[in-house]
DNA sequence: GTGAAAGCGCTAACAT
DNA sequence: ATGTTAGCGCTTTCAC
């Protein structure tokens, strides 16, 4: 006995909503089977000229557009992309979603997006909820989904790529990061300016790409004969508030640094906030590096020297890794570059401007 | 003729995944029928408790995780809800996104973000992109949606929700903002301290939401016997580059603004930057004051002083306005404050503090 | 190359 | 209160 279904939709609307056509409708338009329409929505090419063309005519005139869900259920594929990104409100991440959603949506995809908070029962709950919607893949870009919590998605063979090292296992991509070449340059930069006491704000070193930042500045500063010494050393977490904290911490010591390199720049604007607030001038006082690029780092006073990654390459290089990986097809390994972007937080440390001014009176 | 749909995941993954449990897992193992499995997952309060307790603990012991695209494809419902946006990269709406995000997930509700960058041809993207995914509800955060591009929602039956004003429909509703509080307190604030010279710098009015910000300001000054000026109001986009247009056409004037109200914290933002480039002090030689309240506005310097308009009450606005619409249920109506949150953007216009100079010395 | 038909895993009508 | 069963709209096998 037929169930009148669409009564529930017209009741809701007051207006009956023109019922949505079908496979069926498509099919009979076009007078073919809805095997062969399907096969036309999915470019399978067996399918002659002829009849590609009245399909597609139907689809056009009657105004079709296929059931995700449908097509979900009977192939397993639910052309669902997951993010998991600790925080939206650190711009770093909205700026690589925007590009994510971007070449995603190009590839026929969408986006679910899922923030921890760097909280473990919320992560346990991002799983589930990417597992409910049966996501293809998983582009995990913050720490602490390890051991337990990954298996979870390798159970279900659901392809993940993290940035940086991924864990081992057949679905496990990673998007390689090239930090040294841009942290280099700004260690370089300020060591030519004159700087040797150089301090760093460091973030959430449970995340390899994090740590990495961290490595990559202990190896610039080695090369040029430096050491970054722990005191000068902060561990922040990549928010404001932790800049703030690093800058009091640095002003507090006997001998503050003279530059400051910071793992992301949200930090940095922190420590420029605290700066400011303390009479300290960036960067007469206190040079000052971030990392990330991100745009309103362009707009502080004075605009922020950055370490610039892009967020185009990674979202581009995290979804096709994705996408090679549903398709079968193997992701070509992808190399991220990274490189100093020269703003105005940087100058010559605060001894060798006085050793200059001193000398007409000397 | 039974086919082997798993050898396709098998095939993806090496080894084999679990098959994935479904509901007559469930009902064999708790020893009751589907139908029973199905009426406690969606807690239809018509079974025993006996046979709930067993229901649960079945889908407990062998994990089973309901399928979203059949429960879709039958029910009819996505458990989906679309938010289009202009931008992402406006901090607003990633503030925006995370309470809407965390509200509609705890009502069982994915979101899906789609941007439109006031592109006409994307919007109408995202709508096939809605449709096609047959979100349950669109919360629409962005200009440019009426007409034709809104009916192709309104034809499938799709509640909507709008910011300040929603077109006329049975499925349409709007979050109310009240703009005039706050933006009161902010002209008040600044014509106490003594300025006559108000500038305006206004975003993309098409949008209701930002048109009422400017009749605000105008009743505001109005109120107070101030008119604002046509040459001191600028047209932006609400972007960081229109904020700086804006400073620039401002000190372009014969006689400039002694305060800026912007429209949103981005053109502030942009002020700010462009006033630092040309040596022009904010708060001394001009007064500031933005809409938004976002928090990156705290970490400026001096730190912006703005219009705070809670992200989480409007989220959960949009959520509820639509959840109820789902529900058969009325949505209460909403009314989201606005308040002036002081912070350091704002002092006593210049030629009043030259007066006061000028007195010790005459 | 094309069509007929068997499910995919649920929900909801109907029968009990 | 619980079980039985017919679809939801597709994809995919298999037969032609």
């Amino acid at each position: 006995m037929p169930r009148v279904r669409s009564t529930r939709l017209a009741d809701r609307t007051g207006s009956e909503p023109s019922a949505r056509p079908g496979i069926v409708a498509v099919a009979k338009q076009a007078k073919v089977s809805i095997a062969t329409v399907s096969r036309v929505l999915n470019n399978l090419d067996t399918v002659q000229p002829e009849l590609v063309r009245r399909v597609r005519a139907a689809i056009e005139q009657i105004g079709y557009v296929p059931d995700v869900s449908a097509r979900a259920l009977s192939s397993g594929r639910s052309h669902l992309f997951g993010v998991i990104i600790s925080n939206l409100t650190n711009p770093f991440f909205p700026e690589l979603l925007q590009n994510f959603e971007e070449y995603a949506v190009s590839l026929g995809y969408e986006v679910l997006v899922a923030s921890t908070a760097y909280d473990l029962h919320r992560m346990s709950l991002c799983i589930d909820r990417m597992l409910k919607r049966k996501v293809d893949g998983v582009a995990v870009m913050t720490f602490g989904m390890e051991g337990p919590l990954l298996t979870r998605f390798a159970d279900r063979g659901v392809p993940l790529v993290f940035m940086d090292r991924a864990p081992d296992g057949p679905n496990m991509s990673a998007i390689q990061v090239d930090y040294e070449t841009g942290i280099h340059q700004a260690v370089q930069h300020l060591a030519v300016l004159g700087h040797r006491r150089i301090g760093f704000v460091s973030g959430p070193e449970q995340h390899a790409s994090v740590a990495n930042r961290r490595f990559a500045v202990e190896d610039a500063m080695r090369k040029i004969g430096l050491v970054l010494e722990p005191e000068l050393t902060f561990s922040g977490d990549h928010s404001l508030q932790s800049g703030e904290l690093a800058l009091a911490h640095f002003v507090a010591l006997p001998k503050p640094p003279t530059a400051i390199v910071c793992s992301n720049d949200l930090s940095a604007i922190g420590v420029m906030h605290a700066a400011g607030s303390r009479g300290i001038s960036i960067p007469r006082d206190i040079s000052l590096i971030g990392f990330d690029g991100i745009e309103i780092g362009a707009y502080m006073v004075p605009p922020l020297t950055s370490v610039v990654m892009s967020r185009r390459d990674i979202a581009e290089a995290a979804v096709n890794a994705l996408w090679c990986c549903v398709e079968g097809k193997v992701a070509p390994p992808t190399r991220v570059g990274t490189h100093l972007l020269l703003r105005r937080t940087t100058t010559v440390p605060m001894g060798s401007l006085d050793d200059l001014s001193c000398l007409p009176s000397s």
